[in-house]
DNA sequence: TATTGTTATACTCTATAACTATA
DNA sequence: TATAGTTATAGAGTATAACAATA
């Protein structure tokens, strides 16, 4: 009874609630539901296509069709087909999308009133045992 | 450039979306929504009125009445009016939803491949991280 | 002919409001 | 009259299959 990996595994379970509750209140905070503040979130380091953001958000190009129609809608996002190649569309963040996924991150109290209990040492602490549970495919790193 | 916290922050971030994503497809697995997956969580404790479901799932009754029904309709749990009081209704877990939730348990790598790459002593030190982070409302604590 | 994205459609999750049955 | 749950309805996320435009 009572096995201290299913303890942790509980509390594993319980911080991920935690967190996804706490993005999606934060998200519904700016008028936005979770999927289209992720969406917004992967621009803000530049353009994607569409097919790009489908690779990214791991799910199918025709979701990300809706997503981007109705963000566009909103004048969150701009969609302008490329000069190069008009089958591809590129899709970009506004400045009216830029706030409101400024309003999301203000809004979204995790990290401060949960990590933030956290001090510098056992943040680092936490950082690196991360890490290591996130390290890509472990059983495939070539031997030589 | 590169606050050590931010950087906490997203690894926070692509830890809970890999568990999300595990749960998922997981759930998938056994045919289920994870939805459907995680009420049946709820149930394998014991059984529950719908009006308790609501509260511990953080959902709306009516919600709650459409995944029964499915589930229901699987064979995966029960529903019967309480003798007592026959306004309320009680729903279990069928043998059937039992080896579904097994199935998705068993399908559910994330504990094994991400958490199982920590040593017992890291895996103690996580759950201590974890449990500061997830206390209870630090800041109401009675000081007398 | 292959690729990019869209449309049509369908299923699920979720909530709000109106409702039924019971207390 | 108040409470437990359901129904009707609607909006959003998601996928599959068929399609259009472009290469």
């Amino acid at each position: 009874m009572s096995d201290p990996a299913d303890h942790l595994n509980q509390q594993v379970w319980d911080f991920v609630y935690a967190y996804d509750a706490a993005y999606d209140r934060a998200a519904r905070a700016a008028g936005l539901s979770s999927a289209q503040a992720c969406l917004l979130d992967h621009l803000e380091s530049g353009s994607r296509t569409m097919g790009e953001l489908a690779a990214e958000l791991l799910c199918d190009a025709s979701n990300v069709t809706q997503l981007v129609s109705r963000l566009e809608g909103g004048g969150l996002v701009d969609r302008v087909p490329d000069p190069a190649d008009r089958r591809v569309k590129r899709v970009s963040i506004t400045q009216a999308g830029r706030g409101a996924r400024r309003e999301v991150h203000r809004a979204f109290d995790f990290p401060t009133a949960r990590l933030g209990r956290l001090t510098e040492q056992e943040q680092r602490r936490l950082s690196e045992l991360l890490a290591k549970t996130l390290a890509p495919d472990p059983d495939r790193v070539p031997r030589g």
